[in-house]
DNA sequence: ACCACATTGCAACATAGTTGCAAAAAATAA
DNA sequence: TTATTTTTTGCAACTATGTTGCAATGTGGT
C-alpha cells in the first residue's frame, strides 16, 4: 500500500511529504469519497487545515482525485481511475450519495447516459449525482 | 406579475410579506437560477441575510423553488414547474451552467435519461448538472 | 553536508450558512 | 377598527468552509 502511494506521487512528479503520503493512503483505503472534514477527522491534529486544502487541490490538478458536487455544500473527493491525468479528467461515471449512511460512491461501471442539449448549448462536463439508499443500508 | 406572486404565496398558505413578495418576483423575472448572493445584490440593503436564507428555505419546503447543486460550493435556486408541491419535487430535468457567463439554466424540456443502478442501490433523486458554453456565449 | 526550491504552518481574512431571541409585522378575532 | 395571537424579521453571535501572504521548515539533487 505504502509503495503504491509513493509510486503514484513519483509518477506525478510530486515530492514525497508526510501529508501527501497520509492523505493519499486514506483515499486508497476508503471505498467512498471523502470530504475535507473526513480527512481532518482521520488524521487527527497531524496537519493544518490549510495543508489539507492545498494537498487536495494539488491532487485534483494532477488528476489523482476528482471532485463530486453535492447539494449539501461540501465538496467531496474520490480517487480517479488510471485514465485521468494532469489537466484532463475522465471520471464520466455516476456518483451515488446515500441519504442514510452518508457514503458517496463512485459507480465506475455506470456510465453517464447520452443526452441531447438544445441548439447552441455545448457540454464540456457532466456531473450526475444520484441520491437514495445504498446497497448496505437498503436491506 | 405582482398578482401572480401573491396568488402563489396564498396557494401555498404563506403570509404575504415584503421579502417573500420581492424575492419571489425576482425569480419570476429572471430566466436563470439565482444564488443567495444574486438575491442579496438585487435587493440592495432591503433585507437581512438571514431573512433571505429563511425565505429561500421556506420556498424550497413549499415546493416553489428547487435547489441546484454545483461544484463551486454555492447552492443555486430556480422556480419549480407546477407539478412540484410541498414535500415532493418533480424537477427531473437537466441543469446547465455556463462556464463563461455563469448563468444557470433549467433545461425543462431535456429529461434526465434513464439509467441502471447496481443491485441494492435505490435512487430517490437525480441531479444532473452539465457545464459548458450556453447558446448566448457560444456564437 | 549544502543549496535551491517546494511545502508547511500560522495568522488573518473572506464567504456561506445557522441559531436564539426580542421586536415588528401579518393574520385572525372581537 | 382595534385588540390579540401567530408568524416573520433583524440583530448578534456562532460554526463551517475556503483562501492568501509570509516566514519557517522539509525535500530533492549535487
Amino acid at each position: 500500500m505504502v509503495e503504491q502511494v509513493i509510486e503514484t506521487l513519483k509518477k506525478n512528479q510530486l515530492s514525497i511529504t508526510d501529508s501527501r503520503k497520509t492523505i493519499l493512503q486514506l483515499f486508497m483505503q476508503s471505498d467512498g469519497a471523502l470530504a475535507h472534514m473526513d480527512i481532518e477527522n482521520n488524521t487527527g491534529e497531524e496537519f493544518d487545515r490549510v495543508t489539507i486544502y492545498r494537498t487536495l487541490q494539488t491532487f485534483v490538478d494532477k488528476g489523482i482525485i476528482h471532485t463530486i458536487p453535492s447539494s449539501d455544500n461540501a465538496i467531496r473527493y474520490a480517487l480517479c481511475k488510471d485514465a485521468c491525468g494532469e489537466g484532463h479528467h475522465h471520471d464520466n461515471h455516476i456518483h451515488f450519495m446515500c441519504d442514510y449512511c452518508g457514503t458517496t460512491y463512485c459507480l465506475d461501471h455506470v456510465q453517464v447516459p447520452t443526452f441531447q442539449l438544445p441548439g447552441g448549448f455545448l457540454a464540456a462536463r457532466t456531473d450526475m449525482v444520484v441520491s437514495g439508499s445504498c446497497n448496505r443500508c437498503n436491506q
